[in-house]
DNA sequence: CATGAATGAGCGTTCATTCAT
DNA sequence: TATGAATGAACGCTCATTCAT
């Protein structure tokens, strides 16, 4: 008896998040998929029910490692100014670091796929915005308006961030990385 | 019934941007949308020479257009800030009119056909931004901070907005337009 | 502008039931029948939805031929036995000269296809058959029992009727025909 | 140990039959078989060659079983009517407590698999056949045709009673029975 | 004997584009 | 110009069967 490779399957939505990357979700053809893994275009089915399955799996494992992870990074003992600062910058980081998990994040959420991923998934990340944003607020630190939109407009300038970065108009350094925190926290800031 | 030429352009032209609003670039079938303007699929090409002329076509179209209509909106006589102001209302206003036609450009620009469209289009609404905002730096009224990373800034604030207020998480009122104004402002200001 | 060639469909039509009557539903490959036909495989999407509408249709079809032919074979002017050897005769000639389209729809009465012809065309042939019955119950001359039965009954001979000639067993005689109608007869008669 | 096998044997032969009952030949997947089972697909192949091996294998066994059966049933004692009868009967409860088995086997005789089935398992069934109905032409009792045809009358008129039960259009009692073997009877007798 | 991962060959279907009129 | 039939080149997916343990 064959035992399940687990590292196929790591190396199928590595591939995947590659061609994603590259190409958008219509440039994954599972033939050529499966030939970047190096196995048989059914092998693929083995692991995933179907073109689908695969996208919207990987969609939420990276979601969920992406909300675990930035779970710990809230240090209590620090001012709220200095906790978002630290959220923003881990954020930046992990954006930068896995920017191609990152965009396949984001093409899936603008996306019919998006719809398949399970909701408890998806407010994950809402959950840990919002707590955190009730607190500036309780300090009276930031604007009092609704979260959704106070998160939309941090993780849009985020976005923006991690983009011109990317595209080197801005580099990952203090100087930076303070200028463009100066701007969002002016934007919420009351 | 038969259509006159252009207005045969102008019909084809509007399905497509449907479809794209509602299915994205993959959901335009060639023959589908031939069936949706009431002609034959082979006419499609006597007006555009492929699929690729013709999402391109409509996107050179419309970022000449959008550029050409905002040129008149700012009137010299108001402070920079109220300018500003106008500038961002009508835009606001604007991209909600047109929300199917805006959101075809966003998608034209996180996809490859984007790199087919002519530079020389491109550039002209970054060169409006950028004589505003060198206005509003000249009177030290905003951060000196590079014009693309204030536009950026600026267009991904108002992005949000303008998705929030399509799936009315906001109103086009002046007190919601006032509070997201005001985070753009604080934003960018010195 | 290519017109359409309705000897086309017709072709296609015969080819299915010729390869139906060989392998049965299973064995039509769309790519195989378009080879045989002398098309493109996507050139039977042109005539038929897909490969079950292009069996539903013909079984449409030729539901539709069998019991408009039918219809005309029965001579007022006949006493009741005579007048359903005739039907009995016209039958056993319709089915020997078009055993590959009877084939066709025995086959497809026995598969999931059926569910999908029209009711209103499976209930012709039941309503003639209905109507000859009734009047010979109406004369005394056979059982006093269910159409439906009867229908069967008759049904059944006849199609094992068909099945000897095919295989030789039986010949298309004169002798041949009187001994199985004489068979069905006794069967019914009261 | 061979007791589990041969279990394990019994189970395949059982979901099979059913799914076959329930969707064709066409509908018995090698995977989901064993998924049934509660074994895996390549367990299958240590008892059967293939699937055409599986399915002609067990429609010997079921002609092999059914023949069997049935040689007991005639009783010497009877008038050569009540004895058919009897076989009738006892052929009618066979096959409606063995609907599934019985549905198997129609299917395999209309399908390529029935020409791989050895043809001297095939004949045992004719040859009781014939004896009975040999018995019945030497007392004069029936006509004198061939039995092939006599067989496929009969035969035909049973399958089609067994289908009617099966669809509750008849039911398993005496009246019921008595007319459909008055039918039969009155086909069959000089 | 038993397994379950792996696969190759093939299937039905789609669709941008061209052909022939 | 306008047509609609026709198509080639894929594509996603299935499944009986084999491999490796």
């Amino acid at each position: 008896m064959k035992l399940k490779d687990e590292s196929k399957r790591t190396a199928i939505v590595s591939k995947t998040i590659d061609i994603v990357f590259d190409k958008g979700f219509a440039g994954v053809k599972m033939a050529e998929l499966a030939r970047m893994v190096g196995v048989s275009p059914s092998t693929l089915y083995v692991y995933y029910k179907n073109k689908e399955d695969l996208i919207v799996s990987i969609a939420t494992t990276l979601i969920k490692n992406v909300s675990s992870n930035s779970n710990n990074e809230v240090k209590e003992e620090l001012p709220f100014k200095l906790k978002l600062k630290a959220v923003w910058l881990y954020w930046l980081h992990f954006s930068i670091n896995h920017s191609k998990e990152m965009s396949f994040l984001q093409q899936v959420k603008q996306s019919p796929y998006y719809s398949l991923v399970p909701s408890e998934i998806k407010d994950e990340k809402a959950q840990m915005a919002n707590s955190l944003l009730d607190l500036g607020k309780k300090e009276g630190l930031i604007k009092n308006v609704d979260n959704e939109i106070l998160s939309a407009v941090i993780g849009s300038i985020m976005s923006e961030t991690c983009k011109m970065i990317l595209s080197q108009k801005l580099k990952l350094n203090k100087s930076d990385n303070d200028m463009m925190f100066s701007m969002l926290w002016d934007a919420i800031k009351s």
